[in-house]
DNA sequence: GAGTGGTCTAGACCACTGA
DNA sequence: CAGTGGTCTAGACCACTCA
């Protein structure tokens, strides 16, 4: 057992992260790289206590959360067990179409169609909180599940905050993915709704006449500033957005 | 101050709900009544020890979980305050379109299409992980915001787990009142397509031809049982699921 | 019964805000 | 500066599960 537990050194007390914090992160490192399987019966609060030398309620915390966040679940008097999926999925989190079309064991490809400077239009300027005439960078991108047309996205993205943005290669990494690496969101805004595409939309992603679409659109903020705003539509038969979850963590109103 | 504080009488440290969550419900009940008004500045934690008799971590634990719910903002070394609105809307809430409807300044109406006793079909069998034929009870009802056509309701319920619920009259209530009055659900499973609306449909919610449809579909547990199963179904011009949120709520994985 | 997690206490130190 | 929330400790009691 100690074998285990002696390799978590990668948490200091002189560290400026709070202590439980630092205690999620080594937990959900283990848990992503699997070293930590699913149903893996994680070690006891009283045992972390001891190997990492805290208090019990640090430890309590750190796992009370993991457990809110569903990575893993507990019970009572029996222990904490690395959890079957996580169960926030799409609905919530805001994921990499490739990870996401790779999880479900599909290949993923992107093809870009355009990625330039432009100037806000009236509609973007309200909603990216510009002035007006802002440059904006614009990316639009066609996402194959299979070569399979799945996601069209449409983003535009504010210079000021993400200078590097238009020099990327799309074909190689993905918007999200690029983004996610240079800034942490403080407060994301989702819409979703169904639409009917246009005729563009139609031939881009392979839809037979009629079909509807399920339209995500994403604003994201970082100190106050919309960072970024995408539309991502897919074809309404090829996906939809789930989630599920345990109710005691959210208000019931 | 102590004419706000010394009536937080309905909190009992001898009731076996825990003190930190009956704090939580007396300060929501504030909140929901407008006592404590938008922006409303909270006590202090150190007030709320002092005159609740409980120690700071477990004032501390409920304001901190109010702020994660988006109830109450809390800003270091200022304060805690009522917030503007809840950040966690319908995407993720399990709410009441009645009270949706309201909230928005619009009337609400029911018109119930069908309430009856029907057996399972092998579809709503598997869905609800019951036995073929077993009996249900099933509702079917259109939802009115100013006598337009909002939602069309379409729900499966456990007779075992509700069964007085073919006795309602959901003119008068909305059967997602009804069954949040009665059980509390341990676990959602929620999915969004964008669908094209069969003929009845388009009656029904007076669709124009070809429009498409957001539907949402829920399934909800209790005590691993599947209570109640439901299909939304919405005009796509006329209604959008949204949901904004500080994200280090969250895991963005 | 031994082991587990859920809750709670009464202190403590710190970083942050505003005056 | 006094007031605030963020974190942490070292204990404690309890309810639950499984043997």
């Amino acid at each position: 057992m100690t074998t285990m537990l002696d390799n978590f050194d990668d948490i200091s007390k002189a560290s400026p992260e709070p202590i439980y914090r630092q205690i999620k992160r080594s937990i959900q490192k283990r848990i992503d790289s699997g070293e930590w399987h699913i149903g893996y019966k994680l070690p006891s609060e009283n045992d972390l206590v001891t190997a990492l030398e805290v208090s019990r309620m640090t430890i309590h915390r750190a796992l009370r959360e993991l457990n809110q966040e569903g990575l893993i679940e507990r019970v009572h008097g029996l222990g904490s067990f690395v959890a079957e999926r996580p169960r926030h999925a799409s609905l919530i989190a805001l994921q990499d179409i490739a990870l996401e079309i790779e999880a479900a064991g599909g290949s993923h490809r992107s093809r870009v169609l355009s990625l330039e400077s432009v100037y806000a239009s009236p509609a973007v300027t309200e909603l990216m909180q510009l002035d007006e005439n802002a440059p904006l960078f614009r990316l639009r991108a066609v996402h194959y599940q299979d070569e399979l047309p799945l996601q069209l996205e449409s983003r535009y993205v504010n210079p000021e905050a993400m200078p590097d943005f238009i020099r990327q290669d799309f074909t190689r990494t993905t918007a999200t993915a690029y983004l996610l690496g240079q800034f942490k969101p403080d407060e994301m805004e989702h819409r979703v709704r169904a639409v009917l595409p246009d005729q563009q939309t139609c031939e881009l992603l392979q839809i037979s006449d009629g079909q509807p679409c399920l339209q995500l659109t994403r604003r994201t903020w970082t100190r106050d500033r919309v960072v970024t705003y995408v539309t991502l539509t897919y074809p309404g038969d090829r996906y939809e957005l789930s989630a599920r979850y345990a109710t005691d963590e959210y208000q019931l109103r």
